[in-house]
DNA sequence: TCAAGATTTAGAATAATTCTAAAGTGTGGT
DNA sequence: ACCACACTTTAGAATTATTCTAAATCTTGA
C-alpha cells in the first residue's frame, strides 16, 4: 500500500476517470473524498449528507451522477446487501462483503483467490461476494 | 435431483415453513408456485403479476409477506444484483448467479465448493455470490 | 365455542433512485 | 479572446420499490 499526496490523487482520479470520458470535477472529487474520509460503505444518501457538510450546494442527482462515474471509471465498488439502499467502496483491492445481521455493520473480508468456473461462453466481469452472518464482536456479546 | 408429487411438495412446505413458526397459507402455496413455474428469478412485482393470475385478490404487501416467510424458511432465496428490484430464486441448492450486462438474464451457476476463510470469530450464515459479465449468447451475437 | 395469534387486504406512506429542463463550465478550434 | 459543443450540475418532480397501518379474516388450541 503505496500512500499518495493529494496531488498525485488529483492525476490519478483524473487518469481513470478520463478512460472512460468523464471529467474530474469538484463534486466528483468531494464524493471521493467522502468515501476514502470513511470508509464504512456508506449509502447514497449517507454520501450526500456528508459531501453537502463541504459543499453545502450539491445536489442528491449529482452525487448518484458521480457514484456512477467513479464506479464506472473503476474507483468505487457498489455493494448491494439484500433489500435496501446500495452501498458505496472505494476498495478496489480484491474482497468480499461481510454482513453482520446483529449490529449491520458491513466489513471488507479478503477473497481466497480462485477462477470461479462458468459454463462455456461467458465471460465474466467482475464478482460480487457478500457473506451473511454475525461479526466477531456480536457473536461474543451474546 | 427427485421428483416430488404435488402432495409431498405441500408437506414440504408445510413442514420447512412450521420449522419456522409459520404456516402455510393459499398465498404462500401460490406465491411459491409461482417461483418453481417459471425459474426466470423475477421481482416481487413479476411474482405479484403471476400470482395474480391465479389469485385475482392477492396483494401487493401479502407477496411480500409471502416472499419474506418461503426465505426466512429456507425454500427461497433473494438475488440482489445492482441497483433495482429484489429477486427470487427457489433453487435453494449452493450456487451463485451471473448476469448478464448484455440481455439482462440472471444464470444459476455451480460454485467450486471451498470454504472461505473469515476473520476470527465471525460466523457465517450464508453467500451470495453475483458475478456480471456476458452471456454465451450475447457474446456470439456481438 | 371463544380467545389469541397469525395472516391477508387495500391503500397510504416512506424510501431509493431516476428523470427533466434549465443553467453553468470547460475545452478545443479559430 | 470568442464560440460552439459536449459535459455537468441543480432543484424538484416523477417513478419505482418496499414497508406500514388498521381493519377484516382465518386457525388453532383450551
Amino acid at each position: 500500500m503505496k500512500a499518495r499526496s493529494h496531488h498525485e490523487d488529483e492525476l490519478h482520479l483524473t487518469e481513470q476517470l478520463g478512460a472512460t470520458g468523464l471529467r474530474l470535477t469538484p463534486q466528483r472529487q468531494q464524493v471521493y473524498d467522502v468515501l476514502l474520509h470513511k470508509r464504512d460503505h456508506p449509502t447514497a444518501e449517507e454520501v450526500f449528507m456528508r459531501a453537502k457538510k463541504a459543499m453545502p450546494e450539491i445536489s442528491h442527482a449529482t452525487v448518484y451522477n458521480c457514484l456512477d462515474a467513479l464506479v464506472k471509471s473503476g474507483l468505487a465498488r457498489q455493494v448491494t446487501l439484500d433489500r435496501g439502499a446500495t452501498r458505496y467502496c472505494p476498495n478496489m483491492h480484491e474482497h468480499g462483503h461481510f454482513h453482520c445481521d446483529v449490529c449491520a455493520t458491513v466489513f471488507d473480508v479478503d477473497l481466497p483467490q480462485q477462477a470461479m468456473k462458468l459454463p462455456k461462453g461467458f465471460k465474466a466481469d467482475h464478482f460480487d461476494i457478500a457473506i451473511h452472518g454475525v461479526c466477531a464482536d456480536c457473536a461474543k456479546k451474546k
